[in-house]
DNA sequence: TAGATTGTTAATCGATTAACAATC
DNA sequence: TAGATTGTTAATCGATTAACAATC
């Protein structure tokens, strides 16, 4: 509750993934839920999703528990989802067209505003209902739309340029598609999601649970 | 070094991080690198380079370095990326044709040896150079194929569904773009990747720093 | 040999889990 | 009031960082 202590990291993760659920829990017409009750509904211990809340407050009541609708108003409010969030999108590829056509963002309040590329076979073509800017456009057009998220989904090679560009256009949080490490200023924070990442993880659980031979558990 | 502690995961994911940039290095025909020259690389601490390796084995020269080819065939072995790893795919959408068309994945030894889906409307059409099945016949066709590690990309809903399925096939590790919660099997690995869980983690950040007025740090 | 850099041990840090007094 | 469940404090756990003896 003091706001001295900032909120771990995985803490915020986590209230991303209570508010799914709480979401769901509104749809079913669940008035009250327990930590207990989360706990069940989303694997996290009930002590975590307590200790997660208390970064931010007190919003549940003693012997009674949350009222789902305002626990799901209060995550809004602390990850800022309660007001539609600008993305930009630099590259125009299979993948930057996946996500301009993903559904979940639309669900989520966050627009993508603007699509970006540096293939001038590509750029004025549209993408989806999107039109495709010149990347050397970005902060111009950035000076209007005002983005402060950016989604880098360019091949490795030109990812870190990309960065340059959203950051030199104000943008200050990165979601970044590409395998490379990405330098940025320190106000700038940086999302990795790496297929070939999480892959190389997954392999290596499989070659361990190959070589233990596979336990009939469950 | 003693086999006795289990690596963590966070040092797995590191470990691709250092195999990418060894890739690299190699294409420079760097020959030798220090723990301190990967830490200018990759960002990451040297001695959490060095601690990361010891998990596994001793693999550098003391007041020489590393072996570049050595280290990075070592990785591979690790991660057991230096042998083609087979995956199956459940979801034919935006976001599946985008994995099936993704050139990193070959680059790494992965090979997406099967799609599938459960709309009829896409069943036995092609999506790039395979063939959509339908979803009911997976185990059958993974009993041929042997593949372990399973992709799902459907909506939310389907998602628990295509888990079992896959389970059931004899996968032992997920990779899941829906946001869904999945309950599988203790020997079975989940990795989860949610772009709307980062883009609220990115968000509360951008929120945070608007409140604080943007340092002019860098 | 002297200089460099490893692998490892110990110290630090931070996050998770457990326990419980406060409170509805 | 009695029962339930919170918010928080303290204990535990695990990962990161620092330091250094071993070694090339």
């Amino acid at each position: 509750m003091p706001p001295g202590q900032r909120a771990p990291v995985p803490a915020l993760e986590r209230l991303a993934t209570y508010h799914r659920h709480l979401l769901d829990l509104e749809q079913e017409s669940v008035v009250t839920i327990s930590s207990a009750e989360m706990e069940t509904h989303t694997g996290i211990p009930a002590a975590q999703f307590r200790k997660d809340l208390s970064y931010f407050g007190d919003f549940g009541t003693p012997g009674v528990g949350y009222v789902v609708t305002e626990l799901r108003a209060a995550i809004d409010r602390i990850l800022h989802v309660h007001e539609e969030q600008c993305l930009l999108l630099v590259g125009a590829g299979n993948l930057g067209a996946a996500l301009v056509g993903y559904p979940g963002l639309m669900e989520q309040k966050f627009r993508l505003v603007a699509v970006f590329d540096n293939n001038y076979a590509k750029i004025g073509r549209q993408l989806w209902n999107l039109e495709i800017y010149d990347v050397a456009r970005l902060k111009e057009i950035n000076s209007v739309l005002q983005a402060r998220i950016g989604v880098i989904a360019v091949p490795r090679q030109a990812a870190q340029e990309a960065a340059n560009a959203l950051v030199d256009a104000g943008v200050n949080a990165l979601l970044n598609f590409a395998p490379a490490t990405l330098r940025v200023p320190s106000h700038v924070m940086v999302r990795n999601v790496s297929f070939v990442q999480e892959l190389a993880v997954l392999s290596y659980h499989v070659a361990s649970v190959a070589s233990v031979e596979q336990p009939s558990d469950r």
